[in-house]
DNA sequence: TTATTTGTTACACTTACCATAACAATTAAA
DNA sequence: TTTAATTGTTATGGTAAGTGTAACAAATAA
């Protein structure tokens, strides 16, 4: 699962629970709503869980609830909790010893580059909060 | 083979050609400089050609030659010339008919914040020609 | 005790990826 | 004309990753 997909899954799920608070919901409910595969919610929800983003009661009128404000979670921090690499998949081949000094400039050069790219993208996220989106498509 | 490595590989050949301009260099000259599988270089040479940013010549004596000059090819320009699609592997769930529309809104909001992404992504590339890396390198 | 839910592991299936090989088309040189 | 070398493209076998789902132990309300 890709870590953009990984993130609206996220997303779709806690905008379901910030307006279904304080009512807990099952991850079936979410999967019907949303769409996604109950198991596979279950994967991603027991991350923000881990996180403090959303706390979690087992049995029967059990499930899922938002724990922070929607005002004070940004994509950026739903972001680091459910994925580990720091990167939006950018790769650079590697150089093997062997190889001249050159393409291992070139690597680092595009490793830079890359890191770059990724503060911007977390930057952008930062500036993103759970209310803003959910004004925006409840609009 | 991703967005961000097949940049780098085509950016590793090209920095060799302009080193070694005006003398066309083989694939397989190329793969020995550079590390990278001779076949695999000529299928992401073959779209720089097409694109007129690398020109080459077939028979013996023949290979691969740059074409544009470091100072007037950016990172964009090659980036452009061996992707098609438009994005860093940025995707997004879709929802089908029968999800909720809220679902459906939000698909939307990732695609914009991800377009919005790999827009900055384009102009941090635009600003970056092969010269410049070339300094870098040899520095 | 029973039923329901989370959290985690497992699994079969598909898809993508990767490195390389193979070969036709082309062309310089002998 | 022949030969050898090169590009450009397709094919291939093997490996890794992604996907959707199932299964089940742990936890808990009724």
């Amino acid at each position: 699962m890709s870590a953009s997909t990984k993130l609206s899954t996220a997303v779709k799920a806690i905008c379901y629970l910030a307006d279904s608070y304080p009512n807990p919901r099952s991850s079936s409910e979410i999967s019907e709503y949303t769409g996604i595969n109950a198991s596979k919610l279950r994967k991603i929800l027991s991350m923000l869980v881990k996180n403090n983003i959303v706390e979690s009661t087992y049995g029967p009128t059990g499930g899922f609830l938002i724990k922070k404000k929607p005002t004070d979670l940004d994509l950026q921090e739903i972001y680091c909790a459910i994925e580990d690499r720091k990167a939006f998949h950018l790769n650079v081949t590697m150089a093997n010893d062997e190889i001249e000094n050159t393409s291992a400039k070139l690597n680092n050069f595009f490793l830079d580059l890359f890191a770059q790219v990724q503060l911007d993208i977390e930057d952008k996220m930062r500036r993103i909060n759970i209310q803003s989106i959910l004004n925006k498509i409840n609009s």
